[in-house]
DNA sequence: AACTTTGTTAACCAAATGGTTAAACCGTAT
DNA sequence: ATACGGTTTAACCATTTGGTTAACAAAGTT
């Protein structure tokens, strides 16, 4: 592993763990095991580290939700595939979905430079077949967007707000993973059941 | 308006937009329109500054929450009413539920102190009572702990994932508070439609 | 072998930041 | 008027923090 790579793979789990503010330069050169200068050798500041760390956190997430929404199945297999391969990805990533909320919500200027990312999520063309298959009298008629913000909520809330809610429903690190397990398939299965004809 | 609650709004604000890391002390006095030494002689230091805010914060939502799971409606009705009633709070306390989330995952050991808290919210009643009307058949058999997890997924995270959810749905900000208006019923509608025999 | 480029470090620096202090301010009871 | 309590501030302090420097080592290049 290059030296590059160690610093990489320490920021991303200082930064994920405490956010942009709450990381130190010095933690994460210690996570990397090397002399703090060489983070400036390499990723010049702070600022720059946290860029590349982020963006790459993104762009793991974005080309399977794209390469499952453009693909040609149906709305209901879409949101079957989609929930089962984001919390899988997701249940060994566990720090990314409340990493990207919190940046985003804190340095809203990450949402113009993630808009022109080439791998940018875009739900028009699912958005179109959603209204498709309205008219076609396969699903009810709902709006679109709010069908595709409900798919979000369910799948990605419960990595977002973990901490939280262990404490609310009580859960342990087992008890959390095995709901989990169990959302791969009954979240697309309360969406179908709530919209299907 | 007293010094102390001049600086107790100050705070909120500041911690609400940018964490318990990101917020600087001078700003917050700034914020106040009071010299930094005053946040010191009223609140001690950042730390119990931070946690008066954040206990704060979330005594504003448990109460409600908790009159609603404990009343004596249906689930059904419940559904309808915590939905619309969280929603029409926070979308006039819109920094809430990415505060909250946020700071209760970079600061775990918050959710011991909650744990403990008067009116922390206690989902076991509704839970019985999602059970009872399963066994009366008034609801598909379904897990009681996934059906609160839905619930609370598609009402809470449009707040938290706000910023995010506007750069990918592309939503300008009044058309982010007509959803949310419409989700006030129709996130209800969803979740009963699915569930109901 | 001499020289240049690249990688790495210890020591250092300036600015930012949370926190303290001692003095000034101000209403009020004596 | 004055002494006294709580309130408020300007100035100060110690530490932390992001960032720099200069020296050194390793690896090519000629």
């Amino acid at each position: 592993m290059t030296t590059e790579e160690k610093i990489f793979n320490a920021a991303r789990v200082v930064f994920q763990k405490k956010g942009f503010a709450g990381a130190r330069m010095q933690e994460i050169a210690d996570e990397a095991g090397i002399n703090k200068a060489m983070l400036h050798y390499c990723f010049k500041n702070k600022q720059l580290l946290f860029e590349a760390v982020f963006m790459n956190a993104f762009s793991q997430l974005a080309p399977q939700i794209n390469e499952i929404f453009n693909s040609d199945a149906t709305v209901f297999e879409k949101i079957r595939k989609f929930t089962n391969s984001y919390i899988s990805f997701v249940i060994v990533n566990p720090y990314l979905p409340s990493f990207i909320i919190q940046e985003m919500n804190n340095n809203p200027e990450f949402v113009l430079s993630f808009l022109n990312h080439k791998n940018r999520p875009n739900p028009t063309p699912l958005l179109a077949q959603i209204e498709k298959e309205i008219a076609d009298g396969i699903i009810k008629p709902i709006d679109p967007k709010q069908l595709l913000l409900d798919i979000f909520s369910m799948t990605v809330f419960p990595f977002a707000a973990k901490m939280m809610l262990k404490g609310i429903i009580q859960l342990s690190e087992a008890e959390f993973n095995e709901m989990m397990e169990e959302r791969k398939t009954s979240i697309a299965e309360t969406i179908i059941n709530s919209i299907k004809k």
